[in-house]
DNA sequence: TAGATTGTTAATCGATTAACAATC
DNA sequence: TAGATTGTTAATCGATTAACAATC
């Protein structure tokens, strides 16, 4: 049963080239650029045209026109509307350090949909304490709140030695999606979505390249 | 002229999945594992076995032995030397805000190769002062600082409205390789590695996965 | 020996790219 | 009209997975 065949090929690949179709379109939008070519934004994200017109066509409802293009307002408001934007979605913070902090801070998050409810930590010196307008609970409060609220989503940026009971105390109190910025492996049960912020796998495709380009002008 | 065979097919992908085999191998190193196989890291982490073994084969000097499997040691030994963990590269980060900070108090970069060693931001509130040992320098003093050390690598934590400017004045002060936090798009000349750390894109990928889950659950 | 595991070769799968007719 | 661009179909490429002989 096929209800959505829009959707069929939707790849991860794609969806993580789309955003960066987001920053641009603004981009273009500031500029007060009425109009963009699939071509011209394969040329500006170096990347394949069909490629682009084959992403574009998955959040895009109306289609372009040969010779001009997309309208940049249109196409922005559907990259949007794909990617979940006007549909917000509640979650948690677990572990207020530098980098909890940090993205409790965060603004940015709200254009993506993404709406930290709460903060919590177990420093007593931090509780009850508000950052960006978030306050922040003791874990003990973690389920009640949770359950409470409905946020399906929980985002860990605790220590790496506590970030296993954490995601399992996530899960028991109901959470369906883990964002964890813990520089380490996580056990999930099947039916959780996790996703490692793995800054040190971005670092290693990183070191690689600037290795290879080195060696060639060497 | 092929004078590195054995990484002729190394991708992206297996470099992505790299480090969370070390993480791995570092919990059983603390556990006191001796021996592990690549059947049972797949099953652990989710993967593949022929996968893992594939990866594995990249970095491992020696071979796995038939029923035992790989010594977690030498394993993890031989996997951080793959990815550069010996060879340390210099780096500058621009930008002292939230994320800068954060960036520069930490400390994990080092087990990776990486090493900050000064930080750059037009505020001269920061000028001179010290976060994590690393020294907080005028802009202006950029290009001397870099040519002198010879650093190639740019971490670039500005707002997205001076990314491009500060993209810019890495690469004419002979940075190759350029690690961006700012949620904008950059244009670099052909030579320089690019890599975006996109939280936008993962936020996108984990939104689709929950929204998947909740539909099957609804 | 039996069985678990290795590493490799071949098949499959899916994403990217090339080619092209349709359109404004 | 000519030409740029669209969207689609077919070909290519590369990564993943299946199958299997070799090994301890």
């Amino acid at each position: 049963m096929k209800n959505n065949a829009s959707k069929e090929n939707l790849s991860v690949a794609t969806l993580r080239r789309m955003p960066s179709y987001l920053r641009y379109l603004k981009i273009l939008k500031e500029k007060d650029v009425k109009f963009i070519s699939s071509v011209a934004i394969a040329k500006e994200l170096n990347l394949n045209s069909v490629q682009v017109k084959k992403d574009i066509a998955f959040a895009s409802k109306t289609p372009g026109k040969p010779k001009v293009g997309f309208s940049v307002s249109a196409l922005l408001d559907d990259i949007e509307d794909f990617l979940g934007c006007y549909n917000i979605k509640d979650a948690v913070l677990v572990g207020v350090g530098k980098l909890g902090r940090t993205l409790l801070s965060y603004n940015g998050f709200k254009n993506y949909g993404l709406n930290i409810i709460a903060a919590f930590d177990n420093d007593p010196v931090l509780w009850n304490s508000e950052i960006n307008g978030k306050t922040i609970y003791p874990i003990e409060k973690l389920p009640g709140i949770l359950k409470r609220s409905g946020a399906k989503m929980g985002i860990i940026t605790v220590p790496k030695v506590a970030a296993q009971d954490v995601c399992d105390l996530l899960i028991a109190s109901g959470v369906k999606g883990i964002w964890n910025f813990a520089a380490t492996h996580l056990n999930v049960p099947d039916g959780v979505a996790l996703k490692n912020e793995d800054l040190a796998a971005s670092l290693a495709i990183l070191s690689q390249q600037l290795s290879e380009i080195l060696k060639e002008n060497n």
